[in-house]
DNA sequence: TTGTAAGCGTTATCAC
DNA sequence: GTGATAACGCTTACAA
């Protein structure tokens, strides 16, 4: 790799005329500047790139830290940022932090270590003041899930009010007893969940009762525990509303075994050409990401603006059959 | 941030003594050793990340680049570098090509660009000889498909016999005439698809016929378009092999419009719960994944060791109903 | 307009 | 065993 210092000595100037030709410094001479052009094309000069980030004290890079890169909602996500930082010359440092609350702040930890430019962060914790010592250093974007016990800028989907509309859905289909199966009620988007399906089913006069909500499901043993359950009531439900994408990618194989109807919050890649195909809450998760990359681009560039901290996108329900059954 | 600097004055050292404790250097003194440790922990000495990498020159990041990472094949994969990565405090840095030819060597080389210790890369073009200039300063390896034009590692899947096994159990299921549906023949995953799939027609006596092959899947209109010119042949195939998950996940949808027995390579999240449930190739991208990673890392631990160039690991096939009809 | 010198925080060299 | 000094390649401050 050749250097600053080698295309200086070979067009005859000081490193700091090639540095200043390289940033595009309007005060360098036309003849100057080609001679140094030149020496750079002939030395084929590339600027070490791990020069220019140790001496700008951050890395051209933004940090994702989201649960899981496999599901393809955080998957989205992830891609979307990445196109974004790329117009900006940037990278992408990613990691699967898992659904263990308490290893997130080693691993988010561990990238923060590498001094990301900013990061975005879809948690499983229930707070992340851990995050605190960093809010001043790097602009910190939650995603999906907001965050608690900080202040931070967050990008997320109108958890209560798609459940409830789903929900909703579900009702005018003519169902009373709707089950809530999901996984932790620590998480922000699933109590959030919960209480649009319950707010959904007191208007409409169905009641809510505790027995209907299944929660802890994190593998197909537990979702199909959790559709035996809720069969094995006394008034078992005709319904269920699944709180999450992921939860519903477990609940789908055991419909077979017990059959229901069901509406799901999140979108899945082949939602509609199951059978019967799936209602769902439809979330984009790319604006998301697209939104969430360009908050954090925007901070870098004007680091004193005020921006509004917490946007919520809208969701749509897409309506097909299995809310009916 | 504290440095190095500062833990020596209070320590009443030398920087370089900082240094050779914090680096667990045996040649310091155990009271000498005492007093910096005691400093750095008064201090909360952190080391300054992006110096270390800069006199390193590369970063402790390992680069993967792969066509989408949304799908699942390719996400399992980043994920499971980054855990191999994790275990070794090293952070992985994504990219998605794309499926453009065109653009991948710049969105690689901009990659590159970060000084990552290595690289993994499925590339979406049928040479790669713009990476021979890096061949020499990081490890590089291929995964899902092997390298052309420039010697890598790779890891692969053994994609002939496994268009082989799934041909073959098409026509065990009673079919003579099978499409073969797939994007594009550049990439070496789908020729060696064809040539499996070729074979299979052959050894069975059903012969292989140029217009049951139908390129060029993209989205979900040229799946269609595939579907629809297959069934309007004089003598239509009563089956289809799809060449990959990715046009597998175009053309289910497309089923429904065009029905026919299908047998797909790759797997597909919810495949079990279609109807009728998919009949496919399972790859394992998680082991092909930890593979390249560990191929990585250890490739940086032993520079001069030698290993197997290529290595293709076997698939195998989750018979299901779709072969039926 | 151009150049000199210093410095970012770490590690390597080589004395002592 | 320990330390002074230089070096990695770049940018900033300041001079000329």
């Amino acid at each position: 790799m050749t250097t600053m210092r080698e295309v200086a000595v070979a067009a005859g100037v000081s490193q700091k005329t090639v540095s200043r030709v390289y940033n595009r410094d309007p005060h360098v001479l036309a003849p100057t500047r080609e001679r140094v052009l030149r020496a750079m094309s002939d030395l084929k000069y590339t600027p070490n790139a791990l020069a220019t980030t140790f001496r700008a004290g951050r890395a051209p890079v933004i940090g994702v830290a989201v649960p899981d890169i496999v599901d393809p909602f955080f998957g989205a996500i992830v891609r979307a940022v990445d196109q974004e930082a790329a117009r900006h010359n940037m990278s992408v440092l990613v990691t699967s932090i898992g659904e263990d609350p308490e290893r997130e702040a080693e691993i988010v930890n561990s990238l923060l270590t590498r001094s990301p430019s900013g990061l975005i962060l879809a948690s499983v914790r229930q707070e992340q003041t851990y995050l605190k010592i960093w809010l001043d250093k790097l602009p910190i974007v939650f995603v999906d899930r907001a965050p608690t016990g900080v202040q931070a800028d967050s990008f997320t989907d109108d958890d209560l009010g798609g459940a409830h509309m789903a929900t909703t859905d579900l009702v005018r289909h003519g169902h009373r007893r709707i089950g809530f199966v999901g996984d932790r009620l620590s998480l922000p988007t699933t109590s959030l969940r919960l209480a649009g399906y319950r707010r959904a089913l007191e208007e409409a006069g169905a009641g809510f009762d505790q027995h209907l909500v299944a929660l802890g499901v994190q593998d197909h043993d537990t979702a199909l525990a959790a559709l035996l359950r809720l069969r094995g009531l006394d008034d078992p439900p005709s319904a269920v509303f699944s709180s999450n994408g992921r939860v519903t990618m477990l609940l789908v194989p055991a419909l077979k075994k017990v059959p229901v109807a069901i509406s799901s919050f999140g979108d899945l890649p082949l939602a509609a050409s199951l059978t019967p195909p799936l209602t769902v809450v439809d979330q984009d998760p790319a604006s998301v990401g697209s939104l969430a990359a360009r908050r954090v681009l925007d901070r870098l560039a004007h680091p004193y603006r005020r921006y509004r901290r917490r946007t919520v996108l809208q969701v749509r329900l897409i309506e097909r059959e299995s809310c009916r059954s």
